[in-house]
RNA sequence: GGGGGCAUAGCUCAGCUGGUAGAGCACCGCCCUUUUAAGGCGAUUGUCGAAGGUUCGAGUCCUUCUGCCCUCACCA
């Protein structure tokens, strides 16, 4: 309503006639409000002065004197200012104020008599004042699409948001120091690719006018950070955005963060051991247990991880064999599978999602993949059918892909040139990427884990838009 | 794209079988110098998502559209 901003511009106005700049300059030093609380001591402490800045969330009018919250990002803290303490200017200027403000406060710290630690003003600076009101303070901001629309209300009047992204910020630090500690090196790989590779999925199309060529937005940096392998980069891994050019869900959003790495001489299994460490490690970190919460039931991810394989589960869970064609027809087209001229281990993995992976709730590695539908990876040394990848699965989702890397150029050459025919995708083939392997890549272990999704699992949430500070929506008409 | 649900004040929500649009908080005015969902007194607050239709009469019933949520399909 137009008439809460004119109150409030009207305000604004008072405030410049009383020679108030109401969009203050810097305002330093300031202690964390989380801090004063922390600090506070009866004995030593009572008075001793501080200076604090943060938005009023609360405000207690008394007449001549008021209390108010002002709250920044560690913590919320009770101020009490009083007419006979700042004087008529000031407490006149404090009377313009309103929920949503922002303010700087000096004074000393004490403990009122109902035994909260109060900040007894001194001094008081508008640093901004706000036009448009916060939320209601007992009920905060519900309607979910002006919390994704306008993430800025969401966070500033909903403690556990706030909460939530930063620990998705102190999830990701840590795995860089998990990765730092292992040797690793970040990298950043191009984002604009002219031909995109390294996964099977829609690609966004966009244009360079100057060099008059279509670019596409990568799907995935594989096949870049492959080539950081054969120039001899020996562990290298990137946290950055994918894109890919297809529908949304709880668990889909078109840009996504993708921690992908690579490691000369290894292979899947140390993959495996890398990420039950790196995940185990988190959830021990944030919860200081293996055991926790994700929607209505509990998450075990202690290790070991249950290890299955591609085939042992879709003989258990859909009852039907990896070797038997028929069968595996069969139960497509019971699923309402397309299956006409579609290889038996593709339809095999549709069932496999149809099936097994609902029922993959604590964390399972999927081992040993038909080769057919892994294109970049080594097969089995017993097997020439299985490939060297596995999946890991946790509360039903797929969070993590991992293979032991095909450096063979001309098997990588055949198998391009198989699957383009196969898929009828996009026709393009990353020649250079092919080129490169001819140089010699060591062998290796890669792993790329959905970083949106290992944060919802981390953090209880049960839609990726959740732990997504803006996720994408429809344009409003 | 298919199916289901939702949209009422700035926010959180009521609104029954169709009969003059409500509450709490916020906002505005007055009182109040240790309160904490401060309190007391008073006043205001609306394109009921949009457009059509049925009806004497629509927030309510019907149709279409828009947006969001869930779900299925594609995928990670």
């Amino acid at each position: 309503m137009e008439t809460l901003e004119k109150t409030r511009i009207e305000k604004l106005n008072k405030l410049k006639d009383k020679g108030v700049e109401p969009y203050g300059a810097s305002y330093k030093p300031t202690t964390p409000l989380k801090e004063v609380l922390d600090n506070y001591s009866e004995e030593e402490e009572e008075g001793k002065k501080v200076r604090c800045a943060g938005r009023i969330m609360t405000l207690r009018p008394h007449g001549k004197a008021a209390f108010f919250h002002i709250k920044d990002w560690t913590g919320k803290l009770q101020v009490y200012i009083k007419l006979n303490n700042v004087g008529e200017e000031k407490y006149d200027i404090f009377r313009l104020l309103d929920l949503g403000d922002i303010v700087g406060i000096e004074g000393g710290v004490f403990k009122t008599r109902t035994g909260e630690i109060t900040v007894f003003v001194d001094d008081l600076t508008v640093l901004s004042k706000a036009l448009l009101p916060q939320p209601e303070k007992w009920h905060g901001l519900k309607d979910v699409e002006i919390r994704y629309r306008q993430r800025y209300i969401d966070l500033s009047s909903n403690d556990d948001v706030m909460d939530l992204f930063l620990k998705r910020s102190n999830i990701i630090k840590s795995i860089r120091t998990f990765l730092d500690d292992r040797n690793f090196v970040e990298v950043e790989t191009p984002m604009m690719q002219p031909i995109p590779g390294g996964a099977v999925a829609k690609p966004f199309i966009t244009h360079h006018n100057v060099l008059d060529m279509d670019l596409f937005l990568r799907i995935a940096p594989e096949l870049y950070l492959k080539r950081l392998l054969v120039g001899g980069m020996e562990r290298v891994y990137e946290i950055n955005r994918n894109f890919r050019n297809e529908g949304l869900s709880t668990r889909h959003n078109p840009e996504f963060t993708m921690m992908e790495l690579y490691q000369a001489y290894s292979d899947y299994n140390g993959m495996m051991e890398l990420t039950e460490s790196l995940i185990s490690g988190l959830s021990r970190e944030l919860y200081n247990n293996f055991k926790i919460p994700y929607g209505e039931r509990k998450l075990d991810m202690s290790p070991p991880w249950q290890k299955s394989t591609f085939s042992e589960l879709l003989l258990k869970y859909a009852k039907v064999d990896l070797g038997d064609e028929g069968g595996l027809k069969e139960k497509g087209k019971e699923l309402g599978i397309e299956v006409e001229g579609v290889h038996k281990d593709v339809i095999a993995e549709h069932i496999f999602g149809e099936l097994v992976e609902k029922e993959l709730w604590n964390p399972t590695f999927v081992v040993d993949y038909p080769v057919t539908i892994c294109p970049l990876t080594k097969s089995c040394d017993n097997d020439p059918n299985l490939a060297q990848r596995f999946e890991l699965y946790i509360a039903t989702m797929e969070l993590a892909n991992s293979y032991s890397e095909l450096n063979e150029p001309l098997e990588q050459s055949k198998r391009f040139h198989e699957q383009i025919t196969d898929d009828d995708t996009e026709g393009k083939i990353d020649e250079d990427f092919l080129k490169s392997l001819k140089y010699g890549m060591p062998p290796a272990g890669g792993l790329g884990i959905g970083i949106d999704r290992l944060i919802m699992i981390l953090t209880n949430s049960t839609s990726i838009r959740d732990v997504i500070l803006f996720p994408l929506l429809r344009q409003q008409s």
